[in-house]
Order: C-alpha cells, then sequence, then structure tokens
DNA sequence: ATCTCCATGTAACTCGTTACATGATTTT
DNA sequence: AAAATCATGTAACGAGTTACATGGAGAT
C-alpha cells in the first residue's frame, strides 16, 4: 500500500471498479462513463487517459498495447491486486459526498420569477428526459430479470450493478412523479386564472 | 443584456435565486449554501465571495457596505434588473446536467469486491445520513403546511421552495427504502450461507 | 466526397476545495 | 482562558470541460 492508496480522486475509483469487473481500454471506459449506465458516475476521455496513466504509475492497473485501428496503439489496462486492495478499502471508508448539486432543483427553486410558459416548457423538458431514461433502465431491468440477476448473491458483481440499477429506477420514477405533480400545480394555477377571468 | 448574461456558472444562478428572495451578505449566502436547504444546490465561501465581485462587475447584483463586527465591512448585496432578467432566462435555457456523480452509487456497484461486513456498515451510514435528512425536511415540511405554504401560487418563492422541499423528502424516501432493500439483501445472503455451514 | 466510429493524447481553461489569514464579539 | 460565531478575503491546488490534434476503417 505504502503510497499507492492516498490521495486518489472519486475519478480512480470508478475506472477500478469498472476494470475490476472486466479488463478494457481507455476508450471503453470513456464510453461506459460517457452517460453513465445505472446513473452513479460520469467522466469525459481527456480526464479518463491522463487519470489511467496515473494509476499505472502508482501500480493500480497493468497497461498492455496491441496494434489498434488509430494512429497510436490500443493499450488495454488490467486491475492488480494492489488496485483490488484499494478499491475494497475504499468501500469501508466514510461516505464525503451525497449529491449536492441539482440544475434542475435550482431552476424550479428560481422558476417563481419566470413565465408560467417557462416554467412549463422546463418541466415537460425534465420528464422527457427522465421518462426517457426510466424506459431505458426499465429494459434493462427485465433483461436482467430474465437472466436470473435479481437472485445472485451479493459478491457478484453482475448483482450490485442490478442493485444500482434498481436506484436508477427509483430515482427516475421519484423525478417523474414530482414533476408531473408540479406540472399539475402550475398548469392549475394558470387555469383558475383563466377561469377568474372570465367570470 | 449585452455582456451580462454570457458565460455565468450555475452558482452565480444559485446565488442570483437566493438574492432574488432578499438581498443578503456573502457570509449569510455561504450558510445557505453549505449544506443545502432543499436539497439543490452547495458551495464555500471561498467561491462565493470572487462570485459575487464578479457579478456586481457585470452589473447583476448591487454590494452596500455597513460596519460589520468582524475587520472589515460587511457587504450586502440585492440583486439589480438585469440580475433578476438573467435569472428569468435562464429557467428557460434547456439544462445541461442531470446529475450524474453519486459517491454512495459507486461504492455500490463496486461492493462485491469488499467483505459484506464493509457493505454493512457503508449502508447503515448511508441509511442514517438519509434518514436524518428525511427527519429535517419532514420537520420543515409540517411547518409549510401549518403556514398553508403548500397553496400558494407558483409565482411565490415560498412555493418553489416547498415544491423543492417535496422532493428532497421523496429523494431522501427513496434512497432510504433502497437502502433498506440493499441490507435485507445482503444480510439474507451471509444468514443463508450460516444455514448452509449448518447443515 | 463526407460523415461517423475507433482510439489515443494534449492544452487551455473554468469550476470547486482546502488551507491560510485577520480580528471583534459572544458563548462555554 | 478557550472556543465558536461573525465576516471577509486570498493562494494553491485538484477536478472537470471544451477544444485541438492525428489518422485509419467503414458507412452514406
Amino acid at each position: 500500500m505504502s503510497d499507492a492508496d492516498r490521495g486518489l480522486p472519486t475519478l480512480a475509483y470508478a475506472l477500478l471498479g469498472l476494470l475490476a469487473r472486466d479488463s478494457l481500454s481507455g476508450y471503453a471506459l470513456a464510453q461506459q462513463l460517457r452517460d453513465p449506465i445505472a446513473h452513479f458516475w460520469e467522466a469525459r476521455h481527456s480526464q479518463i487517459y491522463p487519470q489511467l496513466a496515473e494509476m499505472e504509475r502508482r501500480g493500480l492497473v497493468i497497461g498492455a498495447n496491441a496494434a489498434g485501428p488509430g494512429p497510436r496503439p490500443r493499450r488495454t489496462y488490467t486491475i492488480s491486486a494492489a488496485g483490488l486492495a484499494t478499491l475494497k478499502a475504499w468501500v469501508g471508508e466514510p461516505t464525503r459526498r451525497w449529491g449536492g448539486r441539482d440544475e434542475l432543483l435550482l431552476k424550479v427553486y428560481v422558476s417563481w420569477t419566470a413565465d408560467q410558459s417557462a416554467t412549463i416548457s422546463l418541466l415537460a423538458e425534465a420528464e422527457a428526459h427522465h421518462a426517457a431514461q426510466l424506459g431505458r433502465y426499465l429494459t434493462e431491468r427485465d433483461a436482467c430479470h430474465r437472466a436470473g440477476v435479481d437472485r445472485l448473491p451479493p459478491s457478484d458483481p453482475r448483482f450490485t450493478g442490478y442493485a444500482t440499477l434498481r436506484r436508477g429506477i427509483g430515482h427516475e420514477r421519484g423525478r417523474l412523479a414530482w414533476c408531473r405533480w408540479l406540472m399539475r400545480r402550475v398548469g392549475a394555477s394558470s387555469e383558475s386564472k383563466v377561469v377568474a377571468n372570465r367570470l
């Protein structure tokens, strides 16, 4: 351990978490973290490549080159024993960040300053986004159920993937229900205003 | 508008959103954004003070000094008409970030590499955190109901604050239920293992 | 011919955190 | 006497985004 496990950014654990399941190239890791699968972490390739190099320097991953279709060889990374130990130890450490930044919530908080139409379109956009995401998650969940992933033990990587997927579904459902409740409230108040104007 | 509304970080809208409700000092704004009230945005004072200065330079807020208890005078900021217009316009713009980073979810995704005891303590910590947060939110919601804030129109800042609070409650409840489901699953698998060992 | 995907990397920049710094008033 | 709260600010660093750069393979 000595030096390898101090001061790692959370991104490093996300990469180790994916590499613990399967050896992947930087490109493949970037694909996984572009639009996060089961709603947990995202990163761009420009952040991932230097981080992988740093992790290799620390002995947490091992890179191996192979001829690739691009101008540079493809580098496939494999997690080391030290990397796996670092990852395992991290799970037990206290969680520092519990979210705390949500652009949609901030917009709604501020929406009293805007027109009803702007608020409605904001909520409609959010509803469409969450409905689409929920649809993708449900498809994935059904595939998990058909494959019996939900009955696997928690020591199986497929089960923990299923667990985070379930939270993703709960999250999208909760946001959808809230968007719809708010739309009803915002719509209802403008309707009653219209009714009042008719009188 | 000219120059004032281009390239503002989300933090600026969070600050404008609070200042649109009431004139506040940088310190008071930092208090509000330390541990976010209704779960939407957080920031430290070292980020807030320079951002307020930049916003004043752009004419979005107006600062006024008054004698304070510290070595420097207290500076109270008021939103300008330009600031309010900028805030209002922002609500209608498409939302760029939908979250995407969640340390607890990442830890659970990775927890198959760790001991059951580490996973259990991780989930217990999360459960305690979310239960405490939910308690605070429910207290606040009850106060809102007693004050009739839930029956206010969506053009009232107190109503939009209540709306984000409701989402906060839904969020905490959803996470709590999920933590408990996962704890049962993790606990159950270790129990069945014990039973299997007894046979 | 142009576009997208594969596959890597760097440079410049913005955003966010931790730590340093000052000093009066109030609480323990 | 020590600590916390009020109240502001800066410096150094770390994390994250956008844009630049290269070039082959396959699709439209």
